[in-house]
Parts: C-alpha cells; sequence; structure tokens
DNA sequence: TTGTAGGCGTTATCAA
DNA sequence: TTGATAACGCCTACAA
C-alpha cells in the first residue's frame, strides 16, 4: 500500500524498486526479496515469474537500501599515508581483490600522514558504516576521546604495518626488525665499516623497528655505532634527499635506507655531489618493485611482501567482522633480502678473487 | 511514532538516531536534521540544544539513510586498469583529492583490463548508485546492452585517457599524438634513422593515438616506416620484455616505449642480451616519474599530467552531476618532453662537439 | 519557526 | 510456501 501505487507511470527515469517487480510478477515483494536472495523456499512457478520480471524490467537491487535494511555495507575502509607512495598501491590492489572475492568493496582515503585528515577520514567512514577498517596509522597515538569515539562505534579495525600506542588492534605487519638486521649484516660481512642510517619518523612503530635492527646488527658485527651517521627522515622523497646532502658528506661506506622514496632523494643528492653507488658507497633500500633489478645501479632491497600484506589485512578484518570476540592477532611476514649491486656485494668479490689471486701468485 | 519509542533502552550498542537526539533535546527530528544541515531557520534556542544532545550521544549522521532520502550518495566510482600499474596511483591520489574537496568519495575499481571484471564492476557501482563514473575503459567497445544499461541507469560517464566506440561522454585525455611525434622528431633530429615502436593495444584510443604520431613524425623526418620496427604490447612488462627480445635483436638505433611498464620489460630483456642504453640504442619513454632520473640510464620520457588528469576526470563529472545538459565535451592535456640520457642527446652532443673540434683542427 | 507523517528501497518478522 | 507490514535512519512536503 506504500510504494506499489505510485509510480504506476512508465518509470519516467527513476530504477524499478523491488515493488515494481512484484507487481509484474504478480507476487509479494517478500517473493521476490526471496528469489533474489537465493533463501531457497519459493515455489518453481513463482521463482520463474519473479527473474522474468526482473529481467524484463532491468532491475538492480538498490545496495543502499539493502545496507540499511540490514545494518552492513559490505565495504571496509581503508586508511593509507598516501596511494601515491609506490609502496601501496600493491597493497591496496591486493586488498581490493581480496575484498571483492569475499563481496566487500574498499573505500580508499590517503591520510598523508597528518593526524586531522585522519582523523576526518575516520569519521566519514564511521559516517559511512562500513562494517570494518584497514588503518596505517599516522605517527602519533589517538586521542583519549578518538579512542572513545572506535571503541562506541565498535567497528573492527586492523592496523597495518604501524602500531598505534593505547589501541589494542589485530595487526599485519612485516619483520622489519629482521630485515634491516640481514640487510645491516650483509653490509657488514662484506667489508663495509661505517654504515648510515637514514630512518623514519621516530614515532613510527616499523621505523623503530628498521632503526633496532640497524643498530642489533651494528653490535653483532662488531662495529660501533655513530649517532652521526642516522639521519631521521619522514619516508618522503625530500627528506631522502636532506639525509643524502648530510650523511654521504661524512663518507660512509654504505647505507641503509629504509623506504624506496626516501632512496630517490638520497641519490638524486648523491648524483648533485657527484658521488657514485656503488663505487662511492653502497646502499641498501626497503622495498623492492620490478624496476629496481633493471636500472643501474641495481639495487639490493629488503622486499616486503606487499601482496600478502594487503591480502591478510582484508582476511583480518573479515574474520573480526564475522565474529568479533576472538582475541587480538598480530601476523608478522618475513621481508626477503635480494642482494644485487648497489650493496658493494659484487664489488666486494671482484677485490676478493683479486687478494685470491694475488696470494696465489705469492 | 514508529521509530521513537523503541530503544527508550539505555542505548545498548547500536548507534543513536536522529530520533535519540530530538528525543534527547526535546525537539523533533526536523529540527535535528535542519540543525545539522545547517538549513538555518531554527531558533536559537533550539539549535542549542540540539548541538548539546548531539555531543552528548555523539551522534552522527547515517550517511546510508541520507544517501537513500536523498537519492544521492555523494560516491563516484573509478574504474581503471590495475592501480599498482603506476600510471595510476598519482590520478587517483588527484581524483581522491578533488572529489573529498567537493564532499565526495571515490570506489576504485581495477578492471585489469577485462571486459567481464569491467562489466561487474560497473553492475556493482550502478547497484551502489554512485552519482558518477570515471571509466578506463578496457580494450574493446560495450556490447548494445550495455550501452543500454548505461544509458538507461542515467549515471554520468566521463572517459579517462581512452575513448570507448559507440559512447559518447565526456573525455579526459593527453594529446598522445603529439607526445609521440615530438618524442620521434627529437630522436631523428639527433641523428637516430632506425626508430623502432613499443606500442600499446591496438583497439586502445591512446595507443591508436601514440602509433600516429610516431608514424607521422617518421614522415616529417623524412625517415620509413618499417614494420619491422613496430611491437604491439599489452602496456605490461611481459609484453616489454617480449618486445625488448624481438625488436633489439633487429638492431634499431633508438626506441620508442609507449608506457612505462613495457619500457621496465625491455630494460630487462635489454640487460639479457648485453645490450646497453644509450650506448647500444636510445630509448624515450611516456610517463615520468621521480625515480627516473636518478639511475641510469636517465630516461628521456614524455610525462603526462596525471594529477591534472584525475582532477579534470573529476571535475567533468562534478560538473555533468550538477547539470547532466551541458554538451558533451573533451579535455586533452599537454604532456612534455624530458630530455634526459637514454634517448641519446648527450653522446649525440659529444659527436657534434668532435666533429666541431676536428673540423676546427682542419 | 516547528512538528507530523510519508517516502527512499530493502530486509525480516509474523501470520496465514 | 507466501503475503502483509514494520523496521532501517534520514529527508521533506505539508500543516500547524
Amino acid at each position: 500500500m506504500r510504494n506499489n501505487d505510485r509510480r504506476a507511470r512508465s518509470e519516467g527515469s527513476k530504477a524499478p524498486s523491488i515493488y515494481d517487480v512484484a507487481r509484474e510478477a504478480r507476487v509479494s515483494v517478500f517473493t521476490v526479496s526471496a528469489v533474489i536472495n537465493k533463501k531457497g523456499h519459493v515455489g518453481a512457478t513463482l521463482s520463474r515469474r519473479v527473474e522474468t520480471a526482473i529481467r524484463k524490467l532491468n532491475y538492480r537491487p538498490n545496495l543502499l537500501a539493502r545496507s540499511l535494511a540490514r545494518q552492513k555495507t559490505q565495504t571496509i575502509g581503508m586508511v593509507v599515508t598516501d596511494i601515491a607512495n609506490p609502496f601501496f598501491p600493491a597493497i591496496v590492489r591486493a586488498a581490493e581483490d581480496t575484498a571483492q572475492k569475499a563481496g566487500y568493496s574498499v573505500l580508499l582515503c590517503n591520510s598523508d600522514d597528518q593526524q586531522d585528515k585522519e582523523a576526518r577520514y575516520l569519521e566519514l567512514l564511521l559516517a559511512k558504516r562500513v562494517d570494518g577498517i584497514i588503518l596505517n596509522k599516522t605517527p602519533g597515538a589517538f586521542s583519549a576521546s578518538q579512542r572513545k569515539v572506535l571503541a562506541d562505534a565498535g567497528v573492527p579495525i586492523v592496523l597495518l604495518m604501524r602500531t598505534c600506542p593505547g589501541l589494542k588492534a589485530d595487526l599485519v605487519q612485516t619483520d622489519d626488525e629482521l630485515g634491516a638486521n640481514e640487510a645491516v649484516a650483509h653490509l657488514a660481512r662484506i667489508g663495509h665499516k661505517r654504515i648510515a642510517l637514514v630512518a623514519g619518523p621516530e614515532d613510527v612503530s616499523n621505523a623503530q623497528a628498521r632503526r633496532r635492527g640497524y643498530v642489533k646488527a651494528l653490535e653483532a658485527s662488531g662495529l660501533t655505532f655513530d649517532p652521526t651517521l642516522v639521519f631521521t627522515g619522514d619516508y618522503r622523497i625530500d627528506s631522502g634527499h636532506r639525509a643524502g646532502s648530510t650523511l654521504l658528506a661524512r663518507r660512509p661506506d654504505a647505507v641503509l635506507v629504509t623506504n624506496y622514496l626516501m632512496t630517490v632523494g638520497l641519490m638524486s643528492a648523491a648524483d648533485e655531489i657527484g658521488m657514485r653507488c656503488p663505487e662511492d658507497f653502497a646502499l641498501v633500500s626497503f622495498d623492492d618493485y620490478p624496476w629496481l633489478g633493471c636500472f643501474r645501479p641495481r639495487l639490493t632491497t629488503i622486499e616486503l611482501p606487499k601482496y600478502e600484506l594487503g591480502e591478510t589485512a582484508v582476511r583480518l578484518v573479515l574474520e573480526r567482522i564475522e565474529q568479533s570476540n576472538t582475541r587480538v592477532q598480530t601476523v608478522t611476514l618475513l621481508p626477503q633480502l635480494r642482494v644485487r649491486e648497489s650493496c658493494g656485494f659484487m664489488l666486494h668479490r671482484r677485490r676478493m678473487s683479486m687478494v685470491e689471486k694475488a696470494s696465489a701468485g705469492a
């Protein structure tokens, strides 16, 4: 009696509703709904009539209305620093794929590592009633009121690559301490003594881990930690450039740069002051990309499994959406050292074989 | 009488609705709604009472319900080939920014250049009742039924970088014929004769344009078009690799690669067969990235204004959402040739100056 | 200026 | 198995 009457007019422009289908098929909306959602228990005859009506009217369920009624949007929000940072596209892509397979969509937000932007986006996601959130937290913690808001909303949150002080939530990350450790150990093994570090923001958990790995590997290799060989950047190109100008002037043997954008900055700084890699300094960079193996210097990198990160993040939110009572879990994926040329390994090998020849000749 | 009664219980978990606010503020939902939407004409007293109630209950409008009621989702769908293709992140980012400023969200979809995926995503976007769609069309046209579906839905569509046969819609693109033309003209100018082309899919408009630019520049430079020097790829790394294996064996002086991923593939192929750029062959690539200037060879590129692309695409959809009666428009942005080393310009200069010296000495 | 009530397009409960 | 009808939470004529 509510919807069935109006719109008797031959649909001027508006999309057909479930009522239109019901009328066309001479059944009730319930039946139509049951057919659409394959609830079974609908007679073959009616079922067929409904199918026909749907095709005839070109009916397409309004997902908005469905979400409102079901109290579930089949959408997960994802806020990352910046999709234009090449670290994220693969992760986002993986998240999209995984979500899609499970019938979910992904709403992407860029925080630019700014807390106010992040806050606004989270607000938006809550207002849109997303079923879950994947969060690459900006540096720093949430305020008490923010934490309360999030808790009250009761939306599952999965942290991505960065923990958040005071927020107990699922977490997907990579073992960055291990990654940095291996990188530095490798550099030390092939003879580098003065190993510099271009670190990420001090209040970002993965930056801390990378720093720890650096320090520990230094100790384990019997090298002394030199604070003047550490530059703290913000994971962006500019800071990498500044790091290069500062650090390279101190003539390190090698430098570990903890993300790709900073490596790009550092390399241009090196260009400007005429220093070459690996001849004048060795370099290992976090993050690997398909193009790093085919340009010079071929970068030695610590690859982070980006696709798995996105996949896992979505898997965790979905699990929590389905049953929120399970206990918080952390998934830590393994990085992988890919030795190429920038670390000076080839130079090292050549030196070694020359030494061998020399001693053989003696 | 419908919503106000239930939920007298002290909100167990559910989010407060506008009715809760109304009750708390002892006003009607209308008043609350008016305050929220700043419709003015609400007394100062009530207004204040409402504000207080909102804060107290931590009320947050349900955007789903609002969308359903207003018949407007403030969301635009964006379907691109693959966000993991480095060409897209900046565009998507720009779109996100621009949309956000206007109060819209962006729903991102990856078609992988597969028509069925594209179709499914378009279906999804329509079901979600997005207000507009930005489409980086897969190769090929829409079927008649698809065109009808899209037309019936009445959703504004803006084409991005690729036209769609049979679909009259707004379009943002770059002048790729010009870009390719300038690149090839430059190559010819510095002495390259046998210039190869790694083209994109034949049924993609921008690939056609790039091919046209190549051919015309060849003609204008008095060089003959050699079909064996043209390889048709699909804008992905693998096809670039195949292009490299095939084309480089024919010893071209130079090659124009029409996107970055194919350049990556071609460069690794070159590595494998021991050919170096620019010594053994010159190269110009479409798309520029911040990191192309600091690795060797420094790539000469045709930069496409990615940010403006995304920005313009959103601007166009928004315009059409607001008034759909304006006539279809095409925006063509200008590419920019960035001469670095891979095109052999430096080698050319050196040769030139040697010639000068030689003739001076004579 | 404010309130009432119906509509947005679904789902879901409860009878029949 | 079906049908009527009340949510879902918001907007918005139409009244008051």
